[in-house]
DNA sequence: TACAGTATCGAACGAACGTTCGACTAATTC
DNA sequence: GAATTAGTCGAACGTTCGTTCGATACTGTA
């Protein structure tokens, strides 16, 4: 029987990605366990033994996700770190990163987020590796902040987790309806971290209000 | 046949706290959907069927979980709260309280922030219920800081779910073994949150830093 | 001693789960 | 035109799931 949707020309590498698209939806709603691998063939109108044609099973599927998700976000931010050199500037540009490519893929991004422990034996090593070497780049442009003294005695592992805590809450909460949208929400997020951590030390609060990152708005047009 | 294990007197009110208590742990351990009741019968040493005499659902059980926590989180805050009358300070137990909590209660906050999608029908709209509430008291408390011109122009729904977002995250990373306790921690995200809202407003940084609240010390240890 | 209520459990229910198998088509290669 | 390959699927596999039923013991009251 031949395709019953002529309208989508899926030729095979893209159909593993529209496969991938509709589990994420699917994760993101009803989380990892609670998704059955039936419900995705109904939404992806793709036979229960047709997607094991594309994986090999529901773990590799997850891991299809988080880390082909978490890959692209971090190769885009290694992308734009390359235009900055002050600490402030990297850590807006990590921000404004991270902001932006949540809100522009909630659904694969919750899955990052939430289904991080659903991950098993082989996989679940793979994407820790990516996760950590994440964190050691925020890790290491906050320290760099504070060689240059722009930051109180505070807990570096504490401050970066924190903002971690931030930005990766904002998919419980976020509704574009009546939350600013991913610039301004980069802004303030980073305006809380860091005039946050500066406790005090550096006296004209104003200063790190001047170099905001101006070309966001741009990338966000560019490639939506 | 008679309990097996003589050293525990679980008399009737005590064994839904017994029950309650490594359902918890399994939950936080391997989520709600991937959790079995045969895995909470196993871990708290109930049969299968004795579970059913204690609440009548795999929902409920959830339900009651994060209700109790929920519950008498949102209790001791106003009780600490009656004691404090500047918002700075309302805002400094409200974090010190969560945090206080988070810490000591692992499982069942890990299950509070973790599976509040996995919640259903009746009992989701009461949790959120009173999660609303929660959320309108951090909410009444910024917006006096902010009336007292203490905060820059910051959205200030934006501002509280951040600083939710800080606190909801510690689960994913803390380790007691390295991190901050309690205080300190508690101290640490009410620094970033605090200097942070205020965007260079208030020009004297160090004033903030002046009132810690010393009580939460002696707290952990009287209740401890 | 009889009865009622509380607490407990083994065994089973039907449904849903992840995964596999063998068969079938449609295109490509020789 | 025969053989090969990629893509697709219905049907079934064995397992595990949440929940229920009926029976059994213990505990107080009449």
């Amino acid at each position: 029987m031949p395709r019953s949707n002529p309208a989508q020309t899926d030729t095979p590498p893209n159909k593993l990605k529209h496969i991938l698209g509709h589990a994420a939806r699917v994760f993101s709603e009803k989380g990892f366990e609670g998704a059955s691998i039936r419900d995705i063939s109904r939404a992806s109108r793709v036979s229960l033994a047709g997607l094991y044609y594309y994986f090999e099973s529901k773990q590799k599927l997850l891991y299809l996700i988080q880390s082909n998700a978490f890959t692209s976000i971090l190769r885009r931010l290694e992308e734009r770190l390359e235009a900055a050199q002050k600490p402030e500037q990297r850590l807006r540009i990590l921000i404004s990163n991270h902001i932006e490519y949540f809100l522009r893929n909630p659904l694969e991004m919750k899955v990052l987020a939430h289904e991080e422990d659903a991950l098993e034996a082989p996989y679940r090593k793979e994407l820790l590796e990516i996760k950590r070497r994440y964190y050691e780049i925020a890790r290491a442009i906050f320290d760099d902040l504070r060689r240059e003294g722009e930051t109180g005695r505070i807990n570096p592992r504490v401050a970066v987790l924190s903002l971690f805590g931030m930005m990766n809450w904002v998919y419980k909460w976020h509704n574009p309806k009546v939350d600013p949208h991913a610039e301004a929400l980069g802004d303030a997020i980073a305006g809380i971290f860091l005039h946050g951590v500066c406790n005090g030390k550096s006296e004209n609060g104003a200063r790190t209000q001047l170099l905001r990152d101006r070309s966001a708005e741009q990338r966000v047009r560019a490639a939506g």
